[in-house]
DNA sequence: TTTTGTGAACGTGTTCACAGCG
DNA sequence: CGCTGTGAACACGTTCACAAAA
């Protein structure tokens, strides 16, 4: 198979949000021509991001909606359940484990830490705050979520990493060095303010293509 | 001036993090290629990025550290004060509030919305939960946060175009319309632990580029 | 000599356009 | 005929490589 692009993995999420929503409405058969318009991109776009994991419709028909999402789910990884941990439990680590809908995914927050000594032993959920130091003998996750503040951030990418995590998700504004092999996916608030902040400062002129819609 | 793409802007921020780093290191100068180890990109795409903007370095020395800053922040449009209005006082609502980084940034909190009763009327900080409804009045602020459920991530959307929102932060996982001229960006979580789970989903073999590192 | 600024070359992702197949 | 699957064309972003400047 063939290189994915992580542009065309996004986009498979979304697909399979739409798919999710057009399984609802009862609807059994999907073209990619709809498919796009949902999206905001063009019917190429999809045919070819689907394509490069193989043939999935009929042509002149569409796609069959359950087919394709499970398809895709397969495509994911979503068909089996991750264990993740999650290192923070400040303000956003407490947002990610009130947060159902990862559960429903097949995200599985199986535990906190944090080294704040007023946070360890607090109850958060169904789960107790532990000290940092408790992660090393862990091994049974495969995500780790990075939620704690920004100089904390790369020890704690190492401390997951010899822990064994394959994955790693980091909320601190701050590009991480992990080894190859695991792969890493930032969310930066922070760069997503300033990004509006420049779109907003620019002559209000030329028309910006991802920033709009 | 031309079209500066996402990924520029995107490595403004970053660059501007790093000068922030180094400044505090109180070294005077940096070269394109410091800037851009610090990054893990090319000296050559610093360079780019910068010189669509002007010329701020200098042959054979480099750039200077607070004139380069200073440079990268009116850029973004740093330089002045953002107001900000959050709709959804749920957890990411309330840790966005919480967050202290986003006003050191020049991003101020105004108001926060929401329409489950129980939580409007709540303090939270230094601001007190309103009713939603209470949007449409409002006219003081450049930036919108939709931290709502998904479902209603559309009608706030609409909402906060409609009390003159010129830029829209959506944490909710959907696409969302809003008219040419108001720009927005979208963090989605749920689709950020779907990217990890493919890539760890994937026979261990390729390489890939943006998940490592 | 060092390092910037930048046209040219390259590589990657998107769109076009049509052959292939139902 | 309708819609998929896909090579070819295109657009865009990145890297190379070097002339220009300090």
């Amino acid at each position: 198979m063939a290189r994915i692009s992580e542009p065309t993995v996004r986009r498979l999420s979304h697909y399979y949000r739409v798919l999710d929503e057009v399984a609802a409405e009862g609807r059994p058969v999907i073209s990619s021509h709809v498919l796009a318009e949902r999206e905001g991109i063009t019917s190429a776009q999809v045919r070819k991001d689907l394509s490069s994991f193989g043939s999935f419709g009929r042509r002149g028909l569409g796609y069959e909606v359950q087919r394709l999402r499970t398809e895709i789910r397969a495509i994911l990884g979503l068909d089996r359940r991750w264990r993740v941990v999650v290192v923070g439990a400040g303000h956003i680590g407490s947002a990610l484990l009130a947060y159902r809908g990862f559960g429903d995914q097949g995200f599985d927050v199986v535990a906190v830490y944090d080294n704040d000594g007023e946070r360890v032993g607090q109850r958060l959920g169904a789960l107790v705050v532990r000290p940092v130091a408790e992660l090393s003998g862990r091994d049974d996750f495969e995500l780790g979520v990075i939620a704690t503040p920004v100089r904390a951030a790369q020890d704690v990418a190492d401390l997951l990493v010899a822990a064994g995590a394959r994955g790693i998700l980091n909320f601190a504004p701050r590009k991480l060095r992990v080894p190859a092999g695991v792969a890493l996916r930032t969310v930066d608030m922070t760069m997503e303010f300033e990004g509006l902040s420049f779109a907003l400062s620019q002559p209000r002129a030329r028309r910006r293509r991802r920033t709009s819609r």
